[in-house]
RNA sequence: GCGAUCGUAGCUCAGUUGGUUAGAGCACCUGGUUGUGGUCCAGGGGGUCGGGGGUUCGAGUCCCCUCGAUCGCCCCA
């Protein structure tokens, strides 16, 4: 038996990219899921959750191989068959799921025949991805993420852009922050095959544009002629258009009818409904068409968009992704969806003060005790604090206590402060008669109440305070 | 996975060309200013200077490795 002074301590650092959420980060990443709740529900979205991980092909498949070496590996290593696989392949049966919409749609496509259409679900995950940690961007992080299932009408589009853009105004953010940067995959698709390239390099040309920015020119004008894709042909019409549809769009918002559009395609199509679906939302002036937009994700069919915030990451993401549900043996079903991370979010609203702390944040999250009982009299009054305080806890209220010693008034009523209570109670000689002092913090009000009114009492006060 | 910068108390940082038992402010605890809230004063707890190895009579200070952090690259769901 070990004695206590042979334990040799050893401290542990969290592992990288991970976060600790002492209460003052809990509240903030509280106040960011409240929000993202509280407009979620108001736009008729139900909650859902899935596992923390799931079979590593669920994203092989889908998402395209690329993503496997940012995948975190799990297994249980309780059967030899599977640390046997470990070992030769190098590969784990499962993944801490690094995004949430392969989960999505795995849960539709089980219950697709008793899901109603359209199928309205958010959820807020804590993700995983192994990538190397830097600013807006971790190894753990939380995303909100809200899907429309079963509604191919550009409405469903515009409908998660305006949950979005609901979050954002709940938040204080504006069009000044943030723009909603739209674009569509087949319409690209289209212009890249007008441009030279051959249906079977389409994905590839598609990967290629998504990296576009990111690479040095001579490199992606090399990439381009290994496709058959004349790079200046597409840039000239993919401006083209997207000048063309701004207009369209910049019109719609100023009030006006949507203008012909030249070009005639599906695509098009897709295009215009969605302005009109966007202008039906009152949503127009946080978009802007951005056809360089093509997102990563191999699943993406027509409409796609970020959110983005100058100096900083997309903020969110998201598009369409209407043969997924299918490829996971569910009926064939539209669906459009976005993520957004706690990580670059937390960032935008620090760096426009929108990050409330303090009072104003207990506030927001219902965290502000009702009632802090101190004892500022004798052995008498320090014998009524529990009793007093498990009294008004029975009567529903948030009643806490000061631990300390002193009698010191300033020094307790410092303490009550501490945590934002909306009332002192101070036990002092008028203990004896039934009565406690009950101080109004937030104004600075006193009133003598007696001790069997007092649940009562500030029950009727916290209330009026409210309203 | 690669590169650059950094790592001293819970937090923000001092710490002089390597030289006695490593400091300050804030925070925390106790007490005082004899009784009403982010004052003031005095004490106190808390650091094997990220960890390991090396150079040296002696290392927070120099060298190597490692672990983290920040910022880029790769990648970006």
């Amino acid at each position: 038996m070990a004695s206590p002074g042979s334990i040799r301590p050893v401290r542990f650092q969290g592992p990288k990219g991970t976060r600790d959420f002492y209460p003052a980060e809990m509240a903030r990443r509280r106040y960011i899921e409240q929000a993202w709740r509280t407009v979620s529900i108001r736009h008729g979205f139900d909650e859902i959750e899935g596992p923390t991980f799931e079979s590593a092909d669920l994203y092989a498949v889908k998402s395209g191989e690329a993503i496997l070496g940012e995948l975190f590996q799990a297994f249980s290593g309780k059967s030899p068959e599977e640390v046997e696989q470990v070992r030769s392949t190098g590969r784990a049966p499962y993944a801490l799921r690094p995004e949430f919409t392969p989960t999505l749609a795995r849960m539709f496509a089980d219950r697709a025949a008793s899901l109603p259409r359209p199928t309205k679900w958010f959820a807020i995950p804590i993700h995983y991805r192994a990538e190397r940690p830097q600013r807006g961007r971790l190894r753990e992080f939380l995303q909100w993420n809200a899907d429309v299932i079963g509604e191919e009408s550009p409405q469903a589009d515009a409908e998660v852009i305006a949950l979005a853009v609901g979050l954002f105004t709940e938040l204080g953010l504006s069009g000044r922050h943030l723009t909603v940067r739209l674009s569509n995959r087949d319409l690209v698709s289209e212009l890249l095959i007008e441009s030279g390239v051959g249906e079977a390099d389409l994905a590839a040309a598609l990967t290629l544009l998504d990296r576009r920015d990111r690479m040095a020119a001579e490199e992606f004008a090399r990439s381009c002629c290994q496709i058959g894709l004349d790079a200046a042909a597409l840039a000239a019409r993919l401006g083209e258009v997207q000048g063309e549809m701004n207009s369209a769009l910049a019109a719609m918002e100023n009030g006006g009818a949507m203008p012909p559009i030249a070009r005639k395609s599906p695509a098009i199509g897709q295009l215009r409904g969605l302005i009109e679906a966007l202008g039906a939302q009152g949503i127009l002036k946080w978009c802007e068409f951005d056809f360089s937009i093509v997102r990563g994700l191999a699943y993406y069919t027509g409409t796609v968009f970020e959110v983005t915030a100058a100096g900083e990451r997309a903020v969110a993401g998201g598009g369409r992704y209407d043969r997924l549900i299918a490829s996971f043996g569910g009926p064939p079903t539209p669906a459009v969806g976005f993520g957004m991370g706690d990580v670059v979010l937390s960032l935008v609203l620090e760096e426009h003060g929108l990050m409330p702390e303090g009072e104003r944040l207990a506030e927001c999250l219902g965290t502000r005790p009702d009632a802090f009982v101190v004892s500022a009299g004798d052995e008498s009054s320090d014998a009524v604090v529990a009793p007093l305080v498990a009294e008004l806890r029975r009567a529903g209220l948030h009643a806490r206590r000061s631990y300390k010693a002193t009698k010191k008034i300033d020094k307790l009523l410092k303490d009550a402060a501490a945590c934002y209570s909306r009332f002192a109670v101070i036990l002092d000689e008028t203990c004896s008669t039934g009565n406690v002092q009950v101080k109004n913090l937030d104004d600075g009000s006193q009133d003598t109440v007696m001790r069997t009114q007092l649940a009562q009492w500030i029950t009727q006060h916290r209330s009026r305070a409210h309203v």
